[in-house]
DNA sequence: TCGAGGCATGTCATCGTTGTCATTGGAACA
DNA sequence: TGTTCCAATGACAACGATGACATGCCTCGA
């Protein structure tokens, strides 16, 4: 560095700093240029306190829903020359805690989270770091929650099935531990309320911690004197174990409402009727909303949730009617297939 | 940190150096407990020239497949104590090379990348940054690859078609100038000759980049004159677009073999006969071979190819037989059917 | 012509950690 | 008891960058 030019009056080039002339700053350009010269950014984060990174976490990346999210999220941030470290807290609260304070400690100049429950960084000290929550509501001074209208999707997709006929609607979704399935839980019932139908606890499964689980609900759904004719899963994951159940149990005349649009669902027989949360444009718009917070003058920044839009797919296996009443097993083939 | 008791012995204990007594060890240990000190992950990297981090280069994380092998990744990578950085180069090759240099920058322990080619990092001046490729052969002086046996599982693929008697078979792809794909239309020309069956580049499509381009060419395929009895797709993504392509058009019947297993290929009428190159044993067996590269003691490690091996799974839509010669497009929809 | 003022640039210290070398104190040996 | 030696610890510089401040020079006005 020193050969070419000047001395450390690069690291007013490289921070744009409007005192330097014109000229010299052209020959530093030129000499980084020809040198290759690529500042250290460990240096700079130590000495300057902040880090052009943005640490994300999430439940774990293998989901399909969490890699688009994070897939916009890393694609809007890496535009905007961060650097994104993205770590997967496999829903456990306290690494959770750890990996946003380590997020901290490496100075990142922000962090969105999808939060394990709503206090889950309650009482961390975090100094000024910017926080974001995405799909899920979170609790942090200063935070911000980018959100899809949970409870009112999940009133419309119960909304959806009871006007299709349906009085034993079936809810399988994980712990209502976390915020969204919650609220989603919520707005369930507020449909069921509307409809005038009662609510019965049975058709409620609130253990399917991923899809591994569902299996067995679903066995037990149908083993019920007075088995559901219509299910809804409350996230994409289930949604994959649900479908592959009704198929295997021969059971694909339920009517079936997913929550989050996945990939093939138009294709399947009957192609899956969803709630397409876009999980492309909440992490796009958490992205943003971080990336607004990143300005140097962000001061007066809401702290409201953003409730981001979405809608309802039509495509056939949330439109199916309640199954005549039988307890002939072989009308689960319908009628007409070979 | 000087409170309670030494000065900068700290240091030492952090580094587990035996010259530290361990009486004073247990009173440092104790105090960094009781201050909650965490040792300045940048500071430490600056002055040590490394850093506990490991960067991962992909295509981009959105794709099912690349999803699953980052998270075994990450799993692995973050159990043993490294912070993972991830970027997608959205196959900008020239992307590709400058997140890999940052990494460098970075002082990344080492690096796992999913090339654009082979050659993708050519001449680039990494020092001795530990390299892993992973799904696809790379080039690098000291790297190590860690890959399917494409050229085998192809052949495999498309012998399983002819043994059903296909003799018209198409294959649909991105660019050759991916190594992966370039061995899997190897292995399938392979195929093709050990049945005896003449090439006929206009079953070859090699041009469909992206899902989006599957429509098109799903199209023009059963407009030729002799269109294809079976189809194979030589990546996840691409049998994304694959099935809806055929179920749009009404052409379910065509035998179909997918090179990459995926959420709900059982499920669907047919049920999708695929080839499972287990993503999550593709990462695990990366960040494994990486590691394995980081140990301190680490130097004649191979540089052979590693091969994870991989099975046919058979659901039923490779099993299909070639369609009766007709040029009546009624045929497609499958007798029986309302 | 001289001084004030501002622009452009340089000097120095510093961020938190670790490598190198110096220092201390006590045990072991002659 | 004196000397040697080693174990345990401390002092200091340095990693590469930047913030605070100092300096030099040129312009402008009196």
């Amino acid at each position: 560095m020193m050969a070419e030019v000047s001395i450390k009056t690069a690291s007013r080039v490289l921070n744009n700093d409007p005192s330097v002339a014109p000229a010299t700053r052209a020959k530093v350009l030129e000499a980084m240029r020809e040198l290759d010269y690529r500042p250290d950014p460990a240096a700079r984060s130590l000495r300057a306190g902040r880090d052009r990174s943005v640490g994300v976490v999430v439940e774990g990346i293998g989901d399909v829903f969490v890699a688009s999210l994070v897939a916009s999220i890393e694609s809007r941030l890496s535009d905007a020359g961060y650097q994104v470290l993205i770590t997967s807290s496999h829903r456990d609260v306290s690494r959770e805690r750890a990996i946003v304070q380590d997020f901290q400690q490496r100075r990142c100049a922000g962090v969105i989270v999808m939060p394990g429950s709503e206090n889950s960084l309650e009482g961390l000290r975090l100094g000024d770091l910017p926080v974001v929550f995405v799909d899920r509501v979170g609790e942090f001074p200063g935070s911000q929650s980018v959100v899809s209208d949970d409870f009112g999707l999940a009133r419309i997709a119960g909304q959806h099935l009871t006007s299709h006929g349906h009085r034993r609607i079936a809810i399988v979704s994980d712990s209502q531990s976390v915020p969204t399935t919650r609220d989603r839980h919520a707005g369930f019932r507020q449909a069921m309320a509307d409809g005038g139908i009662t609510f019965d606890p049975d058709l409620v499964r609130d253990d399917c911690l991923d899809e591994s689980y569902v299996r067995d609900a679903i066995d037990q759904l149908f083993a019920l004197e007075h088995p559901p004719t219509a299910l809804i899963a409350t996230n994409t994951r289930l949604s994959l174990g649900v479908v592959p159940a009704l198929h295997l149990v021969g059971r694909t005349d339920t009517a079936f409402l997913a929550f989050g649009d996945f990939p093939m669902a138009e294709s399947l027989t009957p192609a899956i009727t969803a709630i397409d949360h876009s999980p492309h444009r909440l992490g796009q718009i958490a992205a943003e909303t971080l990336l607004a917070r990143l300005e140097p003058g962000a001061i007066d920044v809401s702290t409201e949730p953003i409730v981001v839009p979405a809608g309802l797919i039509v495509r056939g296996s949330g439109e199916l009617p309640p199954r005549p009443t039988t307890q002939n097993p072989s009308a689960a083939i319908p009628a007409g297939a070979t």
